[in-house]
DNA sequence: TCTCGTGTTTCTTG
DNA sequence: TCAAGAAACACGAG
């Protein structure tokens, strides 16, 4: 499920336990999200222990607490929310985070979400290393020509699902941002001219803007104008008034991908048409 | 019963 | 050695 700005809405899930002692933690041990992490230690850490803060980069949350840093990944169907201390965690609850008025609570039933605690003062590696965010400064041009280059025969929505070029784009990001830039997701990365990799930057951004101010706050709609509220729906027609052409749905770089082929024209790809109907669900809001 | 998936990692192929 | 695509992971929804 969540992508960029769906993270930040579940980081802040979890804000009113900031600063409030964890009197337990309760965790499914041998769960996939904890593939790689020492259980034992993690729950020794963070037992007793507050956290103090909280950050998001791209899909990849931690929360800094003395004893170390808990870190996040969401994968496809992971969230995070807030029971009441009393909370049993079910099957699919498998961090818990008992405080005296609440408990923090990660599930995740695909289990493609990962759970990482790395002791220590200071912020782990994998965290230290991640690529310049969408939103920073650091999100140059000059970067993007850089990967534009070195993956200058993969798919244009391939190198946007890269993290490691684009931190926080997903699927639907990936698919919004090449509809505006009426770019066919297929298109060989390294076949922009200077001004579309430009508009790449500029679009990328405003889409990340967007999505955090409107999603990231407090799950709120996109525009109807976005491609996004309309990508799923079997006959859905592009949402530019002058264009309306019914819209396609292939398998592109492994991925659903949508696009308008009137606004995005392009090669066949030969590739799968993929089943429509499938909706979006919003978290229960309290 | 069968197919699909808003993600990432690993394997295979060229 | 590197890049690109496919497969695997797990399980609920339609």
């Amino acid at each position: 499920m969540p992508e960029l700005a769906e993270v930040e809405y579940f980081r802040r899930q979890w804000s009113p336990g900031l600063g409030e002692k964890i009197e337990r933690v309760l965790v499914h041990e041998g769960a996939r999200v904890y593939r790689g992490t020492d259980v034992p230690g993690l729950v020794r850490g963070l037992t007793g222990s507050v956290l103090r803060e909280s950050f998001c980069h791209g899909k990849q949350m931690i929360f800094a607490s003395p004893a170390g840093w808990l870190g996040v990944h969401l994968g496809m169907t992971g969230e995070l929310r807030v029971e009441a201390p009393d909370f049993t965690p079910a099957r699919h609850d498998h961090l818990v985070l008992v405080q005296k008025e609440r408990a923090l609570v990660f599930a995740d039933f695909r289990l493609f979400g990962r759970l990482r605690f790395d002791p220590g003062a200071e912020a782990p590696a994998w965290w230290r290393e991640l690529p310049p965010a969408l939103l920073s400064a650091e999100f140059t041009p000059a970067v993007i020509d850089a990967w534009l280059a070195r993956r200058a025969r993969s798919p244009l929505k391939a190198v946007l699902l890269d993290q490691e070029a684009f931190p926080g784009v997903g699927n639907w990001m990936a698919d919004e941002i090449l509809w505006r830039l009426c770019l066919h997701p297929a298109t060989p990365a390294g076949s922009l001219t200077p001004a579309l990799r430009q508009a790449l930057r500029k679009e990328t951004r405003f889409v990340a803007r967007t999505a955090m101010e409107t999603v990231g706050v407090k799950w709120g709609d996109l525009p109807e104008t976005w491609l996004y509220l309309h990508r799923w729906d079997a006959g859905s027609l592009c949402p530019r008034p002058a264009c309306r052409t019914p819209l396609v749905r292939e398998t592109v770089a492994g991925r659903t991908t949508c696009w308008c082929p009137a606004c995005q024209p392009g090669e066949a790809t030969g590739s799968k048409p993929v089943r429509t109907g499938h909706r979006r669900e919003k978290p229960v809001k309290e």
